[in-house]
DNA sequence: GCTTGACCTTCCCATGATGGCAAGGATGAA
DNA sequence: TTCATCCTTGCCATCATGGGAAGGTCAAGC
């Protein structure tokens, strides 16, 4: 099986899958006598296996200790817990980061008339924050 | 007032202040006879903007729209409401995203038994997704 | 005057994960 | 043979920022 076959039955694209290989995360593997990366099932399995880790945000330097993981039969679980509580930690602050931006900026907006005039609590409170109050009294 | 001075008074570093010059977000600006750059109050009202958008979450192209409808007097608030309405419904994409893998983790890791064995769910869901579903019956 | 330290300049490189593109080789079918 | 499709490597771009080198400038203290 080719890259591009591989490519597609993991989900990951050849790009990725050569990156990948080219920092370490997978190993190098065989090469066809043409030079062609060659994959078996048992590559497929961890070119999905580090689809699903990034579809759940970890980032490659996590995913490859959770790779160490998965292949050591002598692992304690623990060690996977740990690694997953703190990518929510991690998800967390992120969200966190986020939800506090966009509540600011949605109750900006909500304030702004959105007309065709040129006075707007977006731009004044940009301009010079804290002066114009959420709960100003007018 | 050379640049360490105003990346003081402004919350921005000295490095950021000479990169937005360098992709046209702020003007060039005079220089000193030694070649330093110098900025006024003036300058400073406009580094301050633009570090109070960057804190939420603007990326720097739609600051460049935000700089020049705040230095505008003929804008009209649509145009920054429209902008702003944008963002919250990037950062709500992004949060959403965000929430989704935080919670697959979370769910992932409660069913984790976190101990000195080498079972676990978690690895076991990357490898398989869906073969462990959340809600199995033992 | 000289030294020292703090500041400034420009330029290059690194991050993290990915895509794009180019130049060139391999394969297979019409 | 030609053409399409695949593969290879390598470089550049993204986004916003930091780090650091190499060198110029300035002010204070001796």
């Amino acid at each position: 099986m080719n890259i591009g076959a591989a490519a597609k039955a993991s989900g990951l694209s050849a790009k990725m899958i050569r990156h990948y290989e080219s920092i370490g995360l997978l190993p190098a593997g065989v090469r066809a006598d043409n030079g062609y990366r060659r994959y078996t099932a048992r590559d497929l399995d961890t070119l999905r296996f580090v689809r699903h880790a990034r579809e759940l945000g970890f980032p490659l330097e996590t995913i490859r200790d959770l790779l160490s993981l998965w292949q050591d039969q002598q692992r304690s679980s623990a060690d996977v817990k740990r690694l997953a509580l703190e990518q929510v930690a991690e998800l967390d602050r992120r969200i966190a980061d986020l939800t506090r931006m966009r509540d600011a900026i949605a109750a900006l907006a909500l304030r702004c008339h959105g007309d065709a005039r040129p006075e707007c609590p977006i731009l004044n409170e940009l301009q010079a924050p804290g002066h114009e109050p959420k709960g100003c009294s007018h």
